[in-house]
DNA sequence: CCAATTTCATAACGTAAAGTTATATTGGTT
DNA sequence: AACCAATATAACTTTACGTTATGAAATTGG
């Protein structure tokens, strides 16, 4: 026999204020209210669950049982009251986030890191991704939050776009590198040294070579190709080779004194670094809530490489 | 914010089930009546807890981790059902059986024992008592069943009585003794031997001092008194002593070899042994069982006793 | 890419029961 | 015996469950 699963929470919250009247008032209801509620429960299970003529009601064998598994009830109740509250606050959820490597790692990452240690119980479930799959996994809802660059008159009108950095290349070398203690590096200095490339088919790998063609190299040695930026950044540290990363990733990597970038301008690429999320959809509040310390920290982030 | 936990239920079949028909099927609804549920929860809850436009229904993180909080309460009310039929039909619950000392440890216990094979979740709470304290004890719902000897045109209005066995004291001895060999056992016989008495409030006292008035016994040397079965039994096989005692305990210590009862015939008392339970109150099923089954047990003994 | 099919949502309506206030009963108490 | 607090009953309103019928949307298969 099915029971209703709101009389056993009754029966519990009677059972556990020791009376009819004072569970009432636990359970905010009025008397009669759950007067009646133990009488239907008892007509459908076919036993007294409390005691007859008692008066300060006290629960036979049966009742105290199913009071227990009423308890039980409750107890799942409110924990997913709980659930809700934090959720609908912004406080627990899982969001999915995923950015091209090189800005993941060399920017993102921290900020995400600062953003974990804020809210513990939402967790983040990062991955890697090229433009083209990024906004395909955000269309199918795959993703909740891309990271990456892009042209925003190439944002289609399905995608949410919010900037958080503009877009600026520089070239990079290690931080004792010859060309960096000069005040000013011309085009001739450049071509003596090797480059590292990122993966072919990366944004950035088409903005090294934009920038070059630019600047009018032409031939230019590649000496390492590939790989993550740790791996970008172990190669360059290592040697005296040259290549190019958004300005970004290069302030950051300053502050550890590992990387520097050289004193020459080159054009700025079109794209810039922003959130997409899909535009219409229900967006979670923890997802809300990190958007918003992205394009925070971002700000400060700003500030602090205008003034340097 | 209070949820129904019906709804919880619901969500719960819903994503077990893969699917809002196949949860309605598991449920027993029909498919728009769960519909509207998940409709009426995620109208309170404030947040969607399924994949919008996704076909195959996919819950969302918060609607996952609350149909996990439907199910325990599912599983609560499962066990719930399984509580009230397995107490309704007497399979388990708890029955407070008291009785006379003699009676409880020499007859009613081995019953109780096999019964308890027999329904190893019903609990038995036994204790003793001498009959005045049974019955109030009967009348305040201290207690489910009594079973004692009893003129059963005392037993009042407000209690039932069923009668397992009828009065019969007889002369006990231990199995090798002396007037045990006798065919015929005269009074000038007794009188020579002392003689172990119940405890003085006991009903089996007053039987032993009417039986020795009948047969016209006066002065009789009383050489213990007092204890429990095991105590009258101990003294008794350990000396030549004599005692009354309801034929039954005799019968089953028969058994053992080691009491028998002589062959002398004295008065049998009017009390007959039977069950003491509250009439018009609602009786458990296990209580019901449980007396079925004394009744059955002393017929059986009843039925042994006459053909000895 | 369109039709067929599956899957879910909505509509309309009857009914069960939760909720309320007011009032009657009944143990327990003094 | 009488009073008091606790529980039960009565009468009525409102909510929402459950039904069948039907519509809309997404997936599937040719």
């Amino acid at each position: 026999m099915k029971l209703d699963p709101r009389h056993l929470e009754i029966l519990a919250a009677i059972v556990q204020a020791g009376g009819l009247s004072e569970g009432a008032v636990l359970l905010g209801k009025s008397q009669p209210s759950v007067s009646r509620s133990v009488s239907l429960l008892e007509d459908r299970v076919g036993e007294p669950l409390f005691q007859p003529t008692r008066r300060p009601l006290q629960p036979t064998e049966l009742g105290l049982a199913l009071a227990q598994e009423g308890q039980r009830i409750l107890d799942a109740g409110r924990q997913a009251s709980r659930l809700v509250d934090e959720y609908r606050q912004g406080l627990a959820g899982a969001i999915r986030v995923a950015g091209t490597p090189i800005f993941m790692d060399g920017v993102i990452s921290s900020v995400i890191a600062e953003f974990q240690t804020e809210h513990p119980n939402i967790r983040i479930d990062q991955s890697y991704g090229y433009p083209s799959e990024l906004l395909s996994k955000i269309s199918g809802e795959a993703l909740d939050v891309a990271i990456l660059p892009i042209r925003p008159a190439d944002v289609a009108d399905e995608f949410e776009f919010r900037q958080i950095l503009p877009g600026r290349n520089v070239i990079a070398c290690r931080a004792g590198h010859p060309l960096a203690r000069k005040k000013t590096v011309k085009l001739e200095d450049i071509t003596d040294y090797s480059w590292i490339a990122p993966p072919a088919n990366s944004p950035l790998f088409r903005d090294l070579r934009n920038t070059l063609d630019g600047i009018g190299v032409r031939d230019l040695k590649i000496s390492f190709t590939g790989g993550s930026l740790s791996a970008v950044v172990n190669v360059l540290t290592g040697s005296d080779s040259l290549t190019v990363l958004p300005f970004s990733v290069v302030f950051m990597m300053q502050r550890q004194k590992t990387l520097t970038a050289l004193p020459i301008k080159i054009g700025d690429p079109d794209r810039h670094l922003g959130c997409i999320t899909l535009s219409g959809r229900h967006m979670s509040a923890s997802t809300h809530r990190l958007l918003e310390f992205i394009e925070r920290k971002f700000e400060m982030l700003d500030r602090l490489i205008c003034d340097a």
